[in-house]
RNA sequence: GCCCGGGUGGUGUAGCCCGGCCUAACAUGCGGGCCUGUCGAGCCCGCGCCCCGGGUUCAAAUCCCGGCCCGGGCGCCA
């Protein structure tokens, strides 16, 4: 018998209904009293006449609290002038929770709240429609990910987030205590999803947490993101960048599709990419971006260059080819000229959302590759074991959940984009 | 790690430059009252704030120093 708001309709005229939600506003006209109840899916006006509704309920209505807990049960009436064209005329006000007063965040979003009283107040925040939008279409980018990559053969993979070395260099590691060992959190599954090509699971994906303790504050960083990863067996960059543009594609779609009430909601329109998407390679993009900053070869694109590329491609397009120094020791040099690599950057107009490559899969090119950079071979064993007794060509990327989140819905921080974000300085709530 | 910027009622802001008229203002909220069509309801009464410590000064929300907390940028990265 339970409804959610946005099951009833005017059409409902002088049905029983009963309504379980928050509090969202009290309009009390003396005479007549308006509570606008909200639940997951909207509002509903229950409307009491004083000389309708049982006297004990009505005083119960006059005295409620904001944000408190109800559940309603009362008679649908269709009625021009509520909004949605119906009110709920309540038999019955059972009050769940009250709500303590004051609020430390208006949830009816008349006062505006800086982002950082909204995360110490994350529950409330997310009661806010608007936000909770941001989370049902999060929803939708995972869902439809799921499905297009079950649907083009992938198998969903765990691997473990616990691991024993500094995988792949380059960016810091939480320690964590193992018993008596250290130990890190793992920055990402490159290292596992390369293992079960080895395994022959052929094509296979996941989505779970990375952790970085790099020491960033912007608003596009965290310490602890959602990747969504793929490896690929018998297939090179060129493969995965396919399956990476399609799965983008698809998603917007989706989105764009099934998700029409909360883009209302966020303001936003999605708009679904033209495939292929641009490419351009490294050197191309050193090009653009010298028209006001040189960057010698071999040096990592800055945020400067980025944002210059981003203003003249622009939306989703890939930058290729890149100095294989730069880039982590399992990605393929080019044969005829070792020196670029067969990797990729997906980007949104200055934001890496992804990248990938074809990896190495001899073993004593990965030795090599390891120990060019400095690494030892030794630290990698458990890994390189892999690639000793039957690995296919392979390839793979990354793709971070919340920056692709922040670009699809214009977000202006990616704190914005994850429940309980973990930056620099916040580990709570 | 480096570099900027900021902390004023529960929330969001004004005041700070140029110290005194600040017994700190506005909105929202909260408590109480009036009100039968609100939809940011309206009206009346009330409540509630200068991050901490030191200094300068006749006088500090305002200037200086230190601390704590926070925001942002860069580098690095998804």
């Amino acid at each position: 018998m339970r409804k959610f708001t946005a099951e009833i309709s005017p059409k409902m005229d002088g049905e029983k209904v009963k309504l379980c939600g928050w509090i969202h506003e009290v309009r009390d006209l003396g005479g007549l009293i308006f509570l606008i109840l909200r639940d997951r899916e909207g509002f509903a006006q229950i409307t009491l006449p004083k000389k309708v509704v049982d006297p004990e309920v009505f005083s119960k209505a006059r005295k409620i609290k904001r944000e408190s807990v109800v559940e309603i049960e009362g008679e649908v009436k269709a009625e021009e002038k509520a909004p949605n064209g119906f009110e709920i005329i309540p038999k019955k006000i059972l009050i769940l929770n009250e709500a303590d007063t004051p609020l430390p965040l208006d949830v009816t979003e008349k006062v505006p709240a800086e982002l950082d009283t909204r995360l110490d107040n994350r529950f409330l925040d997310l009661r806010r429609p608007k936000v909770q939008a941001v989370f049902r279409v999060r929803h939708q980018v995972l869902k439809s990910t799921r499905d297009f990559l079950c649907k083009e053969g992938f198998i969903e993979v765990q691997t473990p987030k616990i691991v024993s070395t500094a995988t792949e260099g380059g960016t810091e590691l939480f320690p964590v205590s193992y018993f008596e060992r250290e130990a890190f959190l793992n920055q990402s599954p490159q290292l596992y999803k390369q293992m079960l090509m080895s395994a022959g699971f052929d094509r296979v994906f996941e989505i779970g947490p990375i952790f970085r303790a790099e020491q960033h504050n912007t608003t596009r960083h965290l310490n602890e993101a959602t990747s969504i990863d793929i490896e690929v067996s018998f297939t090179d960059h060129e493969g995965v960048m396919k399956v990476l543009e399609d799965l983008i594609v698809y998603t917007c779609e989706s989105v764009s599709n099934e998700c029409e009430k909360f883009l209302k909601i966020l303001n936003v329109e999605v708009e679904v990419p033209e495939k292929p998407f641009e490419r351009i390679s490294y050197d191309e993009a050193l090009k653009i971006a010298s028209k006001k900053e040189e960057i010698p070869w071999g040096e990592d694109l800055s945020t400067n260059a980025l944002k210059l590329i981003g203003e003249e491609i622009g939306n989703f397009y890939f930058i290729v080819d890149w100095p294989t120094k730069i880039k982590p020791f399992y990605v393929m040099p080019y044969e005829e000229k070792p020196e670029i690599s067969k990797s990729f950057d997906l980007m949104h107009s200055w934001l890496e959302l992804a990248s990938g490559a074809q990896r190495i899969h001899r073993y004593d090119a990965l030795v090599e590759s390891i120990r060019s950079r400095g690494l030892n071979p030794e630290s990698f064993q458990f890994y390189l074991d892999s690639f000793r007794f039957g690995i296919p060509p392979h390839a793979g990327w990354g793709l971070g959940v919340e920056r692709f989140l922040m670009s699809i819905l214009k977000l202006n921080n990616i704190r914005e984009a994850t429940l309980f974000p973990r930056d620099r300085i916040r580990l709570v709530p």
